[in-house]
DNA sequence: GCCCAGGTGGGTA
DNA sequence: TACCCACATGGG
């Protein structure tokens, strides 16, 4: 049988080409905005981002010197920005305890260490840490999110038991260990999402699953 | 005005 | 384990 979500990851690489994920000027910029787009769009997101680099704090060391209220302030584009200025102490405080900011010894760590320890992190939770895994680090990991759960299960594919592993495993299982596949794969999907009807139940009429929404409802273009 | 966005942590049963 | 809720701005 051929194999089904590799079909559709072509289907949505004919409609949408490369998606160049994640947008940033280096790796530690990608792990803040990974937190930062936690249910938040990434329009809110840049304009949090522009404020951290303009404000000249957009690095470990500049997030641990910035008092927390002062970084809220930063953040408050992107929402929840008193939870979102916690997680980025929180996060740039492991940081440098456990890597002494440097994020290629990161890289050096077996994921079987590194993504537990991420995930005693506060604010750091499973999608998030597999951000920073695959867009910041390059290393080979599927990230779910809404979405991807959404596609799967109105394409019948979705696992038995709904956890995210389930859903992690069903895509590492069907696909090749490359991380420029699984980049593209997921950036894809949100890409997808954006341009057909986002309704969470149930779809609108007439709404393919691999099309783009007919009724031009999709909302996040 | 309403709905949703590239989730997470804490509380309760 | 499985829900429920708080967290919050900004665009369609």
């Amino acid at each position: 049988m051929k194999n089904l979500l590799l079909t559709v990851y072509e289907r949505l690489f004919d409609d949408y080409g490369p998606q160049k994920w994640w947008p940033a000027d280096s790796r530690f910029e990608v792990m803040v905005g990974a937190i930062l787009t936690q249910n938040t769009s990434w329009t809110n997101v840049e304009k949090s981002v522009l404020s951290l680099k303009a404000a000249g704090v957009m690095s470990p060391v500049g997030i641990r010197l910035t008092q927390q209220a002062e970084l809220a302030q930063l953040v408050y584009s992107s929402g929840y920005y008193n939870m979102k200025a916690r997680k980025l102490k929180a996060f740039t405080k492991w940081l440098g305890e456990k890597f002494a900011d440097d994020i290629e010894a990161m890289t050096r760590q077996e994921v079987s260490v590194l993504r537990p320890e991420l995930l005693s992190v506060y604010g750091i939770g499973e999608e998030t840490a597999d951000d920073i895994l695959l867009y910041a680090l390059d290393i080979p990991i599927f990230v779910i999110d809404t979405y991807t759960k959404r596609l799967t299960t109105r394409l019948g594919l979705a696992p038995r038991e709904g956890r995210y592993c389930d859903y992690q495993a069903k895509f590492m299982n069907s696909l090749p260990q490359d991380v420029s596949l699984f980049n593209e794969y997921h950036a894809l999907i949100v890409t997808h999402s954006h341009n057909i009807c986002t309704k969470r139940e149930p779809q609108c009429e007439g709404c393919s699953l691999l099309e783009v929404c007919p009724t031009g409802k999709s909302r996040t273009k």
